[in-house]
DNA sequence: ACTCCACCTTAACCCTTCGTTAACCCCCGC
DNA sequence: GCGGGGGTTAACGAAGGGTTAAGGTGGAGT
């Protein structure tokens, strides 16, 4: 169920687009100026936020900064009439995701919002790295197209490991996730990491778990960070 | 350091964009078709990918589906001419983040790159001097591109000094940095300081970290003078 | 109930890297 | 020529990480 926050001060345009924004299955809450529009971002969590830039009290940019400097990071569509390049710059650079000029298209504002919200809304079932395929929901592993198999423990590392991908994650935090709270006395997650590296590494050249010299392991696709910017075929 | 990849088989386009995107300070590689970009893909790690729909092999909305449907997750900007309601819907439905019609501005290209590529990057911490990046999510440091190796005390003593750059550290200082409160008894910070010199000057002509006589280390680019009776070239 | 098998833990071993230390060097001012 | 600050080097022990094998446990199949 997606939760949508639509802030603009033309009631009659405010009502139309709630109206279809809930037939096509969203919740859509609604302020008329960005006062209230913060006050309901304090209150509810959204997915989406729609803002009108012109609007009295509070615009749609003075809005989109108060919560960036707050550190709210929900995606920001910024619907305007305004269509200079000028005034989308300011748009993008107070924090906007996305900026549609009016008039749109219905279409055209339903795909965007789903664009928007496709992230955090779809709790992720696949996660990648590189060639490696992890199917959270199958519970099934490839690299390059070849199945592999992992035991339950080596799984559970795995998975953090993805989920941090590319950074680091810490012995502490390895063997949270595989063990919770009580860990085994030795070096058992030595063994482990051992094992899932033998079992991801072991048939291919290039490895894509690392160890992180005095903060753990890592896992990630080669060529991370490497600058080069040749046009290639 | 963001990375971006272009898929675009204008090749005229494709070096005016790579050159525009390079002077803002982004890695750009590009590719000339769908089949290179998604080997490409599959190879490194990109931060967002710019796609053009028309393209010989496999087009656009087809590689953004390929990676969609195996989980790669990867921001997509499409780039095209045809400005239809159907064609963007239908980029959306592949799985598109943004979709932008030629002819553009080249700032608005820029600025939805930067919106597309916010949120991974506000997760990134980085300190910079010079050609010398050091990020600390990663835990990964460069020097104009080339990946450097540090010990855990060379990567403590490296981050206290970037932190104050360009301005000094004492000795006393960077043995809290490293050490914390009791510090080793004889010359090893002297070893240490030798050894990260080595590790981001060695192979460099022009030094970053400078003794400042009398008062400790400082790391700092070239040209930034700071009054101080340290010897440059 | 018994066996088999996959899996986890543990300990032991080894190799590499890292940190500390002490020694020596050089340059420079006195 | 001496002393001090700083740079360089090598040695050695400690720590960290990788590898292997042995034993234990529990579930599945018979």
């Amino acid at each position: 169920m997606m939760k949508l926050l639509l802030v603009e001060d033309d009631l009659d345009l405010a009502q139309t687009l709630v109206q279809y924004l809930e037939l096509e299955g969203f919740i859509c809450d609604h302020a008329s100026n960005g006062i209230a529009g913060l006050n309901l971002v304090g209150q509810n969590s959204y997915d989406v936020l729609l803002l009108d830039i012109n609007m009295p009290r509070l615009d749609g940019l003075g809005l989109c900064q108060r919560l960036r400097g707050q550190g709210d990071d929900t995606p920001v569509l910024m619907l305007t009439a305004r269509d200079q390049l000028d005034d989308k710059l300011l748009g993008f650079s107070a924090g906007t995701d996305d900026y549609l000029v009016k008039p749109f298209e219905m279409e055209e504002l339903l795909a965007r919002v789903r664009a928007l919200s496709y992230r955090r809304s779809s709790q992720i079932q696949k996660l990648t790295c590189g060639d490696l395929q992890m199917n959270l929901s199958e519970r099934t592993l490839f690299r390059s197209g070849q199945a592999l198999k992992l035991s339950p423990t080596s799984w559970r590392l795995l998975e953090c490991l993805m989920r941090s991908s590319p950074f680091p994650v810490s012995r502490e935090a390895l063997m949270d996730a595989a063990w919770g709270d009580d860990h085994p006395d030795s070096n058992s997650l030595k063994v482990h990491i051992y094992n899932l590296r033998k079992a991801i590494d072991g048939s291919f050249s290039v490895p894509l778990l690392h160890t992180i010299s005095g903060s753990g392991f890592a896992i990630k696709p080669p060529g991370t960070g490497t600058a080069n910017g040749d046009i290639q075929n």
